[in-house]
DNA sequence: TATTATATACAGTCACGGTTGTATGTAAAC
DNA sequence: GTTTACATACAACCGTGACTGTATATAATA
């Protein structure tokens, strides 16, 4: 069989992202060949390179074919906005919610994830991956941040916390939850309670008064 | 230069360990070869095979060289044994203290850390880290479970949150703090204020009286 | 509408460098 | 003299990227 229709050629590219994705978390990103990926297709190395320039540009596609939003921009503005309306602190909890939510629904990126926490070394070109965590990370807790002032305006922040401070532990909270959640594939170390938790963190931030048990 | 005494046996010994982490860490773990342990170590593949078996060995005898107490079985004893005097949450917020300087304390250790953090796939042989990561956070979780038992007990530990979802709570974010730390060389995202984390955690658990600024 | 030209979407092949494990050499220490 | 602590040499394999080959879709042209 060769040349394909049009749309034969896009199915063609997801069986490679697809076979690329579970061969990466079965190997690992330097330990999978592109034949690997190429039996695990069913294609030759031909193809992948037809549709790809090399490895990274695949992990790149792969990355950004995954619902992107879990980690960029969206959700943050997301945040923002959903701050609007009632207390702030409920919106970093959905917010919270959120973000686990679409980590946690999709297997394409609950596994993408899986692979950048575990199957990924972060040297070379892919330091810059790192980098952009980084960024990242400063970005949303700055937002947290604003979400945190306005709930001390408001009242609603214990009164021995700063915002700055809050912020910085939502984005530890939110790490940390993510990174136990992947890590825990039986269920018995955070899985089965992540909204007991997040609740838990939230209200561990209300000043004395106004912990809500929900 | 051949043969030396028995010091400098051990002295080359200690030279390949060091040089080893220096390149993982610069390399990742499978994009570096012996060959390069051995320039940077100024021995030959040769000193390494008489040393160790191959690569995994050496990142196992790394990894045990670091002080392991950080995550191993002293720690968590330590924290049960803390426990017994005093406030439970105030134990909690010295286990997770002593547990964070260990990794900042050491060069060597926070190198090891970040190696296994981002410079490192786990796969195949090193799946079963994996594994003993995941049981060593189910164990670390038990023990502190303990401890917000008796917090409870003593009246000191939130109404709404019960010791195990205050545990796994605490787990999150021991993980969280040490990847944020980890990942913030520049020290603006968690390094600067990691004491008033860590108190603001605790804090965050107690009830709604016995909360204290510190 | 039929023909032609060209771009597309792969499959196969090759040379190259790099890496590993092992086997052997060797000089000093004990 | 024997063992230790390496250095050196060797054989085998593997992955990459680049190149070639080729059948078809598609667009241009007549």
């Amino acid at each position: 069989m060769v040349r394909r229709t049009k749309l034969d050629t896009e199915q063609t590219r997801r069986t490679i992202l697809d076979a690329a994705r579970a061969t990466f978390l079965q190997r690992g990103m330097t330990g999978t060949t592109l034949e690997h990926v190429a039996s695990a297709a069913g294609v030759t190395r031909g193809a992948i390179y037809w549709h790809f320039d090399n490895k990274k540009a695949l992990f790149d596609a792969m990355r950004s074919e995954v619902c992107l939003p879990t980690m960029d921009a969206t959700d943050v503005t997301t945040l923002a906005a959903g701050a609007g309306s009632g207390d702030p602190l409920d919106a970093i909890g959905r917010f919270v919610t959120h973000l686990i939510s679409n980590v946690t629904s999709c297997a394409a990126t609950r596994q993408t994830f899986e692979i950048m926490a575990f199957k990924c070394e972060y040297v070379a070109e892919f330091e810059k991956e790192l980098d952009l965590h980084r960024r990242k990370s400063v970005e949303i807790r700055n937002v947290l941040a604003g979400v945190y002032r306005r709930a001390k305006a408001a009242g609603t922040l214990r009164k021995d916390v700063t915002p700055r401070i809050a912020s910085a532990a939502t984005l530890v909270f939110i790490m940390g939850l993510i990174r136990l959640w992947l890590l825990d594939s039986n269920g018995e170390l955070v899985r089965s309670n992540v909204k007991a938790l997040i609740s838990a963190h939230v209200n561990g931030m209300r000043t004395a008064g106004a912990a809500i048990a929900r």
